[in-house]
DNA sequence: ACCGAGTATTCCCCTCTGGATATATACGCG
DNA sequence: CGCGTATATATCCAGAGGGGAATACTCGGT
């Protein structure tokens, strides 16, 4: 799952998936579209097909890639909480109660008295 | 918008969001939750804020980060119309329909029957 | 005023990655 | 079967960015 959000930090491969989502493409179109090289628009092909962002059908000498949104979910479920915290189920205040010390959430490993010495 | 998915790329900096998400923390939190060092949680706080992803409360030394949900939006309107495509609205057979030649969609500067001679 | 806790900043190293150029490969056509 | 088209791969380069160590800054306590 990291890997997608690697692979969606670049700029150039979600223009890639923007013109690939309206419909599949040669490669040549996608060179045309973002004014880069042709080897430069293989390689983010490629980083893209090997995240499962995109699937190739071979015509002749063209290849047309086209969009798999499979990977998109899992991006879709790392938003999901966070959805919850703009949509109103739980505001700025509300999470702010969810701090004060007589509640302790404590995530990590962490006793109150001591500190910086066990993880170095 | 590009910067929130080049700031989101990075996995320690999820992790910090996801961190916060559930309350929010003072640095020291971080670095033990984290397993780096002191210096690098604060250049990636650094970036996340600077990114307008997390916000700053100070008590006394301690600074106390916490989630800001809005340009956490424009990821999620960026997915948008991805959702669209696995929703059923539109799927693989209807969108392969849409690259049919006779309708032609043509998101880029595209004709149909010269190529590759004025980009270059 | 000094000290220690907590955090930010600076500096350096090193890896990773995107881009371009050059080259290789696959395919259709005459 | 040689040629042009379409795409992939190889190689090199430069810049960006993450990590750590050392250091600076800030604040509260005594």
């Amino acid at each position: 799952m990291a890997a997608v959000f690697e692979v969606l930090a670049e700029p150039n491969r979600r223009r890639i998936l923007d013109l690939l989502r309206v419909a599949e493409r040669p490669v040549g179109d996608l060179v045309a579209a973002l004014g880069v090289s042709q080897p430069a628009v293989s390689k983010h092909l490629r980083v893209l097909r090997e995240a499962g962002l995109v699937e190739v059908r071979t015509d002749a000498q063209r290849r047309l890639y086209r969009v798999r949104t499979e990977p998109l979910r899992a991006v879709d479920a790392w938003l999901e909480p966070y959805r919850e915290l703009w949509s109103g189920r739980l505001d700025d205040l509300e999470r702010h109660l969810g701090t004060m010390p007589d509640t302790e959430p404590d995530t990590g490993p962490r006793r109150p008295t001591e500190e910086s010495s066990d993880e170095r």
